[in-house]
DNA sequence: GCTATTATTAACAAATTGTGAACTCACTAT
DNA sequence: ATAGTGAGTTCACAATTTGTTAATAATAGC
């Protein structure tokens, strides 16, 4: 089960919370590479290229924002995800870290909870970014800029949400999105809602659209086929 | 750590044999260490710990599924990759083999193709266990993300643990898959249900997908082949 | 041929999804 | 302020699909 299939580099110095980290996000999905100091995380990333990378702030050889300021200089990494860990209330560190660089901090103690969502916020967030091209399938249009369907010419109003589950699925047409997938894309990580919030939108999808392109796949999710 | 970079230790009491298979595993880049009967296989794992252990059925000096079975209850060896080597049509070998706790059994007479095939297949789900890939067996394709089944390009639709249990028995064709394992890979360990379950869902599949590709092994489960 | 094992079938149980109505909440228009 | 509006959600229950069992027939292997 991996819709994910990215690569995480955690950096720390205090093995049990690498370690608690480096479980929570495999069990997430993710490939996982980890590195004990400031030079290690330097070299590791280099080699392994990884989407995003979590930096202790407090690390020996190279602090997390010596790191990511080397980082950021080098064309490769202008674009990584980069997270601090940080030591509770430590202001100072969180202004260091985002002026050099950063998209997010976690304050220590960690929670793999909290720690979770930020990452999957952050890819979230990442891979919403190219969605501005239009979707033509047969006689369905998407138009994300727009935020306007066409179902053979003729315009169809959708709320959001709505258009949101219709444009996740029809963005992979026959791919199956699971139930947890579709939640955290539409609502987020931490937004807890009933069982039946998705089967409603989808019911709202399916009659507005009046074409029958949402195909239920029981115990597993749905998936856009036309 | 290099691509390969992955040591494996080949038991047999043939010379020929081992030295063939010795030539082409360092061909294709792993460590090897020999061993030429039981014993020596179990005490040159303990000291080199090696990822693949390649087991001959037949040795002096405590045979294959022994030192398997002693292996696996080290803590050390409980994720050890094991293959055997095993006498053609052995039915009875490759059930003590698969329930002893092996991966995968390739049977003699071998060819180095098949076996380096096997060998780098099971490093390769070691990996990226993610079972998203398709598969594609003649006019038979399974597709875990779209949850779709095809033959000869005409969709099927199967139930989730239908398609499930096809999945599992295509992942590995011609690989024998005990009623235990089939149970708690789709069931879970921990569910109980009744011997014929297993007989239905199998029947439901032969049924939808009209080819006869899954063959009942009887007295020890079912595996795939076209 | 006997016996253990598997195949088949239909009836039943369980799980999952669909549906309509009601409710909350923010925002607008009155 | 007050009432109107619509998105988003929840709930209870209906509809449907899937999964399991149990009883019977068929079969392979000795």
């Amino acid at each position: 089960m991996d819709p994910k299939g990215k690569k995480i580099l955690i950096a720390d110095d205090e093995p049990d919370i690498l370690e608690i980290i480096h479980y929570n996000l495999v069990k997430e999905g993710y490939e996982v590479i980890t590195a004990r100091d400031g030079d290690e995380a330097l070299t590791k990333s280099k080699i392994h290229k990884p989407d995003l990378i979590i930096l202790d702030i407090m690390m020996p050889r190279k602090n997390g924002v010596e790191v990511c300021e080397l980082l950021r200089m080098l064309p490769a990494f202008k674009e990584t995800l980069i997270i601090f860990l940080t030591a509770l209330n430590d202001e100072s560190s969180h202004i260091k870290g985002l002026e050099s660089g950063a998209d997010d901090y976690v304050s220590k103690p960690i929670s793999p909870k909290v720690l979770m969502s930020r990452v999957n916020a952050l890819f979230r967030r990442l891979h919403k970014e190219p969605a501005d091209t239009k979707i033509k399938i047969e006689n369905l249009e998407i138009d994300p800029v727009k935020f306007e369907v066409k179902v053979d010419n003729n315009s169809i109003i959708l709320a959001k949400k709505e258009f949101e589950l219709l444009h996740l699925l029809a963005s992979r047409p026959g791919r199956v999105f699971l139930r947890n997938e579709i939640l955290s894309q539409i609502w987020g990580n931490d937004v807890i809602v009933g069982d039946r919030t998705i089967d409603v939108h989808i019911r709202k999808v399916r009659q507005k659209l009046g074409i029958d392109c949402i195909r239920t796949v029981k115990g597993v999710g749905y998936k856009f086929d036309l």
